[in-house]
RNA sequence: GGGUCGUUAGCUCAGCCGGUAGAGCAGUUGGCUUUUAACCAAUUGGUCGAGCGUUCGAAUCGCUCACGACCCA
């Protein structure tokens, strides 16, 4: 631990850096102070959209083309009195040429050349095509608009460190364009997600990302503590609870992009925090919601991938054959060719099948929860292509409606991809005695040691004994989903700012 | 939590049967007015993740720790 913790960290120089700072000190003697002054009037995706197609010739005898252009200087090519600079800005980049004849009496030598790769540089002048048929600008006039005192990584190799990639993601946007394209895709598909509810006529809330009883979910929460209240509070395991609040109170059709947050470990599928769509629609049901999720699923899949054929880690999932729909039972017995539908009728055979297929159970474990593990454990990895799977026991769904034929079952699905959960969705439950029931279910459950059961919400309860009409509501993660349409195999690759372990 | 691998110049990487650390890029100096990972010549730059140990001698072998990657639970 240093002693600098909490104060000034000491700086980190090198000689690269001091050489820069001491061309920045050049640069203030001589009036620079980051000057905001500057008006782009070009962007370079814009300029090779519109003049690409042009022929050096054409250009040449049209009338000349003026633009002003700006971004960070990622490449230059310095030969005696000319130059080449390649500027990046925020969706491309485009090649200035530069002569010392044209700029004012050496300035050329005296400040261009002394730049750095890493600048952020501004240039005026007229387009042209260079002899390999390169869209140019022609500089007439050109400065410095914010100096660079860090080098920046390797031209050609980027920055390969995973590590210095989550942890500078900047970096990493700067000279990576791959991770460019992700983070714009995942926008993208934000984006879509939400023109696509809106589309259907949900509305867009915001509820409580701080609760005073954690609900909505099985899961850990974060804790935290209100200092002028000098109350406990939880940050939000799922917004779910709130959103159905707002379907008693009559907006039927709501839908919240949200941030959860769960105290959960790491891995390649899982951050603290984490993003989903979750969305609530009255006189609705489940079916509903799977036809909507399809649908939105083949949108995205033309969208991102511009095929329905969706390549992901080496393999190909197929989005343009109808969902396939399957009960957990029947997922069970197609992937388990020993086991009788028989041995899941009843808790005793169950526990047995389960044994014998190396899935472990606990002592407290009713037949639902037992057939809910058989299914995870061997079922759920063999699901490629996007496959429905239906009728979850009412013993893992404590907030979904119980099927009319069978109260075993609750009216309720989740979407797997590529043997990921992908969506969760279920006929929400509105008997708010049943609802009761459920959470004094799962308040005893707690009561056994299991943490992440849910809490007793009154509040909640009292909520539904006003009357919620009949609704149905899901929850899509939108990590996995970028994950999935962008070939990524780790969720930190989709999140700009994965958590990260603190540097000692 | 367990296992495997990694951490060397600002970046990308060599070096690892122990003998005082190299390349390319970036930087510096010089040359070059259509280059494009520009090129040519010269040159600066390192607590080899941290600590302990073995040894005459450790980037290299051993142990511990930190951070990361992958696999497993």
């Amino acid at each position: 631990m240093s002693e600098t913790q909490n104060n000034v960290p000491e700086v980190d120089e090198n000689k690269i850096i001091a050489e820069r700072r001491a061309k920045l000190k050049a640069l203030r003697d001589i009036g620079h102070s980051y000057p905001n002054t500057f008006r782009r009037e070009d962007s370079s995706a814009d300029l090779h959209a519109k003049y690409d197609e042009m022929s050096k010739e054409e250009l040449e005898a049209a009338e000349p083309v003026r633009v002003k252009v700006a971004g960070r200087m990622m490449l230059r090519r310095i030969m005696g009195k000319a130059s080449f600079a390649t500027l990046q800005d925020h969706e491309g980049r485009i090649q200035v040429y530069v002569t010392r004849d044209e700029l004012p009496e050496g300035f050329y030598n005296t400040q261009f050349k002394k730049w750095d790769l890493g600048d952020i540089v501004g240039a005026e002048g007229y387009l042209f095509k260079t002899n390999t048929g390169e869209l140019s600008v022609h500089v007439e006039n050109i400065e410095l608009i914010t100096k660079s005192i860090r080098p920046l990584p390797d031209k050609f190799h980027g920055l390969q460190d995973q590590e210095v990639k989550y942890r500078q993601r900047y970096v990493d946007l700067i000279v990576n364009e791959e991770s460019r394209d992700t983070f714009i895709m995942r926008s993208k598909i934000v984006q879509h997600v939400r023109n696509f509810l809106i589309g259907k006529g949900f509305m867009e809330v915001e509820t409580p990302m701080m609760h005073v009883i954690p609900g909505g979910a099985t899961a850990k929460p974060f804790n935290t503590h209100h200092n002028a209240l000098d109350m406990p509070l939880y940050l939000r395991i799922a917004p779910e609870l709130y959103l159905k609040r707002l379907v008693v109170g009559g907006f039927e059709k709501v839908f919240e992009i949200n941030r959860s947050f769960r105290n959960e470990g790491l891995s390649t599928r899982h951050n603290p925090e984490f993003t989903m769509v979750e969305f609530y629609s009255a006189y609705t049901d489940y079916h509903q919601l799977m036809d909507y999720t399809e649908e939105l699923l083949k949108e995205l899949a033309e969208l991102t991938v511009g095929s329905t054929q969706v390549p992901y880690q080496g393999q190909v999932f197929d989005f343009g054959k109808p969902f396939a729909r399957l009960t957990m039972k029947e997922a069970i017995l197609k992937y388990n060719p020993s086991a009788k539908a028989e041995q899941l009728d009843d808790l005793e055979s169950a526990r047995e099948l389960a044994k014998s297929l190396n899935v472990h159970v606990e002592e407290s474990y009713g037949l639902g929860k037992v057939m809910t593990e058989i299914f995870e454990e061997t079922a759920e990895e063999k699901l490629m292509d996007p496959t429905f799977i239906t009728e979850y026991p009412a013993e893992v769904s404590p907030l979904a409606r119980r099927n009319d034929e069978n109260p075993f079952i609750t009216d309720r699905f989740e979407l797997f991809i590529g043997g990921r959960e992908l969506a969760n969705g279920f006929n929400e439950l509105n008997d708010a005695e049943d609802q009761a029931e459920r959470f004094k279910a799962q308040v005893e459950a707690k009561d056994a040691g299991d943490d992440e059961a849910m809490h007793y919400d009154e509040d909640y309860i009292t909520a539904l004994e006003h009357g919620m009409p009949p609704t149905a509501g899901e929850g899509i993660g939108i990590d996995r989903l970028v994950m999935l349409f962008t070939d990524k195999p780790t969720i930190r690759d989709v999140l700009l700012f994965p958590h990260m372990r603190p540097v000692q």
